[in-house]
DNA sequence: GCGGCGATGTTGACACTGTCAACATAGACT
DNA sequence: AGTCTATGTTGACAGTGTCAACATCGCCGC
């Protein structure tokens, strides 16, 4: 059943996943996600959300830890730890495929500002980071993990905003695979 | 004297220039473009806009064609042709720094969809790319200069957006350079 | 010089947004 | 059974982008 479930009950059971769940919904159909159309959605009235959600801001943050830890585990699931270079490439092209296929969530867990230092979703970010750096250290062991992760990293995220914001030519998923590979040979150390 | 020119004729003069330079003076200071803060800042009604912009989209693209010539000349002044990878690294550095020094701008300039084939934008997006083919391939002869080309942006872009959105430490600005050097140096090919 | 016309600016309105204060309901605990 | 509190609702407010209708001006050919 869609999230526009008409409730018997004045009270909703568990609104606020319900409201998590709708405005994914919202974001994966591209609908700009405005507070009264997720409440029309989840069949509830424009102010209800406030009893969940400080603002709209704080839902927004919601989702976006919601997206990073769904991005960490597509990133780390299924594979086998990472221990060539052409791992770390494959990497690199599932976080821009992660980016065009959620491209909605993607740019709300990033390109908001987000610098509160207790922030989860800059812990997220940091354990992203932390990972990526522990799999560089494995991969180019003599070499400044540390360096290696945060280039690793920058070069996939950049590689997928560009490619989100057109300016990368957004042809097919292929091409953009290609793309995203070609790149990495291109400057990944002590491979080709 | 401030953007905030009280005007005696019922005619501007050239509304169009003062509108962009009063939208980039709130760009830098930070304040949410709205377009009715926008044609106060002008002394204007809040509409006139509209005689000179098609809608709020249409003013932004303006804006960031303007940013997206600026970064341009901002990277390819001063300095000589880039001959050395020292030199690449440098390129990234003065992207990066042009994100943090006018972020709003930047944002606009990207995180934007603007995926129109004959967008301005576009084509100053694809000049950017051709230019950085140019100097890898001047820099470093045998490698594929286009894949290198986006790699180099890629990172540049990747770097800049993550400290604009507080996903890497933004602190003191020299250690920004620092991060980005290192992450330069840490995969740029035959270079340490 | 004069009249009109097109470019430019204004007014008032509309639907929409996020958010707040005041109120209503119902489930949980004593 | 009765109260308390968490949860949901109503009505309102200021602010937004945008449109249609109207006002004003500068430039054109006469």
């Amino acid at each position: 059943m869609t999230a526009t479930a008409t409730r018997s009950t004045y009270h909703h059971g568990d609104l606020r996943a319900a409201l998590v769940a709708a405005a994914n919904e919202m974001l994966e159909q591209g609908e700009p996600l405005s507070l009264r159309a997720l409440a029309r959605r989840a069949g509830v009235s424009p102010t209800a959300l406030y009893r969940h959600f400080a603002d709209k801001e704080a839902l927004e943050s919601a989702l976006a830890v919601r997206g990073l830890r769904d991005l960490f585990t597509d990133l780390t699931a299924g594979k086998a730890a990472p221990s060539t270079p052409k791992d770390v490439t494959e990497l690199g092209v599932r976080y821009v495929r992660f980016a065009l296929r959620r491209p909605e969530l993607f740019k709300l867990m990033f390109g908001r500002e987000c610098d509160d230092q207790d922030d989860e979703r800059v812990r997220a970010a940091a354990a992203l980071h932390d990972y990526l750096a522990a799999v560089m250290a494995d991969v180019f062991p003599g070499s400044p993990a540390d360096d290696l992760a945060t280039a690793g990293w920058g070069l996939a995220h950049g590689l997928a905003f560009l490619h989100l914001d057109g300016k990368l030519p957004k042809d097919k998923p292929r091409a953009v695979d290609r793309r995203v590979r070609a790149a990495y040979a291109a400057i990944l150390p002590t491979t080709n």
